[in-house]
DNA sequence: TGGAAAAAATGACCAATATCATATTTCAAA
DNA sequence: TTTGAAATATGATATTGGTCATTTTTTCCA
């Protein structure tokens, strides 16, 4: 269970900080940071922001995990990232202008600070670091979504979910994933009855085993091998 | 055809630098890329950059057009995006300091010129403008990308072609779309003899005028509502 | 301008995967 | 602890779209 208030929640002893982009901030920027931002204690399944709305800010998972995903025309979500503590979301929109694409909600109950617009970029003119660091991600998050692309385009629904579970695997770390059969369907880009069936197949082969919702990797070479990587 | 010798082409007066991310350059600045450019032409096919390479400066596209893509474990290439004229390509793997992921190849015969990264890192630097220009772009690409990934996963090939020809409306303005098949297919993540039994689905149904191989869009409404948009 | 090679087109067939229907299990709230 | 709803699982069936084989057309260049 997470603590449940927020007031003990400092950025300089914010443990996802250290490692995040904004690892670099000297005490000045981290004390002015922790001034202006506003902490807050999500539930499973509340949303950070929504598909068509304006970014008014960025927002920093202390504690737990968002999945961001796209409607598609009938409703159904395309899961394109999941966010750890550590990790910023929000950003890409701010900085194009344009309305969000894509909606944020918690996978799971969760501690998340705000940051908003006009300070965070503030920050950001101040400290040439942050700054490239904040290039370098979106570049990076670039080349991951043109393999997202590719893999999408030319692979079989069992080597994309191989390939989903690798990306899972870096994310859930030694925890075992957590996630729902349609969740897990919407990263892999399938229909949840296709999902379920293959992960028996995999179940079958000694690749994972499952409890109930949670699923552990037990032969990672293997997985490695379908994805064909 | 275009002029071969490059001696011409100069930053001030190319055409294609006025509505791209180099637009906001003062004279001083242009200069000085002008003196550190090396501009090239290109034959149909010629590539700029290989996938799997390092990064040592950034393209810009004077005339011509670059297909982006990424090659599929069987060889088959994912386009990822086109290039035109005042587009800049390379500098995303750049900032991510990770080597390409995607291979830049000449559709037509181009004049391309060369800028290399230091040049490039020092203007960023000094020009507040093209900076946030390029964070802007980024941001931008990695929504387009977002939806290109939630059209693979959810649409069918005809819904996707659909919303590929209004890319390509897009890039090829008024002029007729001038592409193979193969591209096409590759694009639209699809086989080649798929594509053409829809391409002629498309034309049977008034949406497409087919010129062996340009295509012209006739009807963009009925694409747009087959694209679901 | 002819001829070879590449690109485009067409047909036949089949596998992968979506869909729909229904059963079973899990979980949380009363 | 019961119970009802949600999640998971399974089966039957339909369909899209990929593959392979072949033909026709276009392009390119010697």
């Amino acid at each position: 269970m997470l603590e449940k208030s927020h007031k003990y929640i400092t950025c300089s002893t914010c443990v996802g900080r250290k490692s995040s982009l904004l690892g670099s901030l000297c005490e000045d920027e981290i004390d002015h940071m922790n001034d202006h931002k506003a902490c807050n204690y999500y539930k499973k399944h509340q949303s950070l922001f929504l598909e068509g709305s304006f970014p008014r800010g960025v927002f920093c998972i202390n504690a737990g995990m968002v999945k961001i995903f796209q409607r598609g025309d009938e409703g159904k979500e395309q899961i394109i990232h999941i966010a750890k503590a550590g990790e910023m979301v929000g950003f890409r929109s701010m900085f194009s202008e344009i309305p969000y694409k894509v909606t944020a909600e918690t996978l799971e109950e969760s501690n998340i600070c705000f940051i908003g617009k006009d300070d965070f970029l503030n920050m950001m003119d101040a400290n040439p670091v942050l700054r490239n660091g904040i290039i370098k991600e979106l570049s990076r998050e670039l080349a991951d979504r043109a393999d997202f692309i590719t893999n999408m385009a030319q692979k079989s629904v069992r080597e994309r979910l191989a390939f989903t579970m690798i990306i899972l695997l870096d994310i859930y770390e030694k925890e075992p994933i957590n996630l729902s059969r349609e969740d897990l369907a919407n990263f892999v880009g399938t229909a949840t009855e296709t999902l379920i069936r293959l992960l028996k197949d995999f179940k079958e082969e000694g690749i994972i085993e499952v409890q109930t919702r949670k699923i552990s990797i037990i032969n990672k070479e293997k997985l490695f091998s379908i994805a064909g990587k």
